[in-house]
This record gives C-alpha cells, structure tokens and sequence, in this order.
DNA sequence: CTATTTTCTATTGATATCAATATATATAGT
DNA sequence: ACTATATATATTGATATCAATAGAAAATAG
C-alpha cells in the first residue's frame, strides 16, 4: 500500500454531495427541529404532533395501519404511544372485532392539546412554504412520497 | 359543543397530505431501512456509513463541523460515535490548536470497514436512483438542500 | 375440523436524537 | 492583565428508532 488512504477524497465528496439517504436524514432532522420548537409551548414534538393527528379519524384506527401510514416500524409506534398514554392523551384499547389487535384514540384532553397545537403547526408550515421557490412545496412533496 | 371532534376530519387529511415534516420524516425513515439492510453485511448503519465517509479526509476534522455537515445536534455527534470508538473503527483525540476541542479520524481497521461498505452503498444507490424518474434524484437532492 | 401459517402487537436491547446543563478553553472588551 | 462573553465538547434524561424475538389470535390448507 503506498498510502493510508484507500478511498479517495473526490469519493468521499460524491457520496456527500449526492447521497439521497443522507440528503433525507439531514432534511428531516433539520425540519424536526423546526417544528419541535415552533410546538414546544403547546407541549408535543414533531413526531407526536402528526401522530395524534393520525388518531383524529371518525372510528380509532388499529396500530398497524398506523404505523404504515407514519412509514414507521410498529415496534416504534408501540413505543411512541407509552408517553401519550402516560399523559392521558392516548387510549389505547382491545379491538372487539379482532382479539390479537388495539384500537387507538384521542382522549378529550388528547384532543385540546392537539387543537392548541393545530394554530402553531399552520404558521409555522405557511411561514416554510413560504420561504421556498413557489411551486417547489408541492414538488418536494410528490418527490418525498415516491420514497415512502 | 355540538360533536366531540374539535378538529374536522377534513383538516387531518390535510396536515396528513401536506405537512413537509411529516413527509421528510417517513422518506427519512423509509430510505434509513433501506440502507440499513444493505449495509447490515458490512456492519454498519446508514448513519454511522454517512459519518465514517465525512471523516475520510486529507485532515482529522474537529466536531463542530463535522455535526454541522450532517445537521445533526453536537451531542448526538457524541453519542454516534460512542459505538464506532468501541469497536476501534474511529479515534477522538485532542487538537493541540486549540484544547477545547477534539479531532476525529478513522483507523485503518475503520478504514477497511469504509472500504468494504463503499461497493454496498454504490449498488444500492444506483438501483434507488435507477427506480426513480430520470433527473428526479437530482431535483430532490437539490430541494432537500435547500432544507438543511 | 385440525394443523400450519400468517397477522397483530409487546418486550428487550442497542443505537439515535435532542434539550438542559456543566466544564474548560478561547476570545473580546476594558 | 482582568473580566465578561463566546465557543467546543461532555453528561444526563427523555424520547425515537429498529432488529430480534415471543405470544396470542385469526386465516388458511388439508
């Protein structure tokens, strides 16, 4: 070997510059923290902000569905709800038409707190559309969904 | 109050269908499994691929930047690389220019772990850009820049 | 109708994520 | 030089994320 380095820099400025992965992780995070300050004062982060809009369905939805919808693992989901639960703003309860399942709802506090949230969740959403190239909102959008 | 639903069903598929966070963070978590499994053989996450590559450079690079470049939180910097320490695939060790900090920098075995990760990640890559349409990949990269 | 397979969810363990906070060092103001 | 402020990183605690695994019930095969 005549040298301790065995990828080449210029590589290593490929997979920065074009790898859709990272590219997606740090968007996300960046947006995450966004909307996790913007919905601090009303108590929810980000995550539990869209999942307990998730839950605002006419019949409470069972976990899997969920899940799906959310594109993440049910193991996950599992888990994000302990702390909503905690907080008395989660029921989570037997499904009678399906004895493996649970069914998920907002409690009547659950929905308040949602509903305080709702106002923060608009202007912050409006004030980023607003800073993006008009149009380049709804692209991004169809572009995201193509890869969940 | 006339119904228990405070939030109509209407606004819920809204937030649902636009909320760019929401969308980031499924896209975020769909593309991280994908890389994952791929990488899983190689021994490494999508993430800890990502950093190990930010570190492979002429010069050990300090902290800072290197959480800036991938938009992540300085702490959680510290956390990540916990794991990649351990195994003795990364060394954090002090910058004489300036005692506050701490520079990174892969070892040799890290490097090797890198090298033989770097072939996963290409293939990959090639076949996700190759199932979107043409000229999307580069359109969603240059949006999803525009976030972070 | 019984046996096998599949589906639905929970638990455990490892890692990732960030806020709040603390410490050490560097820098700037006087 | 001295003091105040800013910067770089670490620690703690809470939550998020997923793989591996396990249990129970439903669906399917025979």
């Amino acid at each position: 070997m005549s040298n301790s380095t065995e990828i080449p820099f210029a590589t290593t400025l490929l997979v920065r510059d074009t790898c859709l992965c990272l590219h997606a992780q740090r968007a996300a995070r960046a947006l995450a923290r966004l909307f996790d300050d913007a919905l601090r004062p009303a108590g929810l982060t980000n995550g539990q902000f869209s999942l307990m809009m998730s839950l605002n369905r006419p019949e409470p939805p069972p976990m899997g569905p969920v899940a799906k919808l959310l594109a993440m693992d049910q193991t996950t989901l599992t888990a994000a709800l302990k702390p909503l639960q905690r907080r008395g703003w989660v029921e989570v309860f037997p499904n009678p038409r399906d004895k493996r399942g649970r069914l998920l709802r907002l409690t009547p506090e659950g929905m308040r707190v949602l509903t305080a949230a709702l106002p923060i969740w608009e202007s912050t959403h409006a004030a980023l559309e607003k800073a993006l190239p008009e149009g380049n909102a709804e692209r991004l959008r169809q572009d995201l969904q193509a890869l969940a």
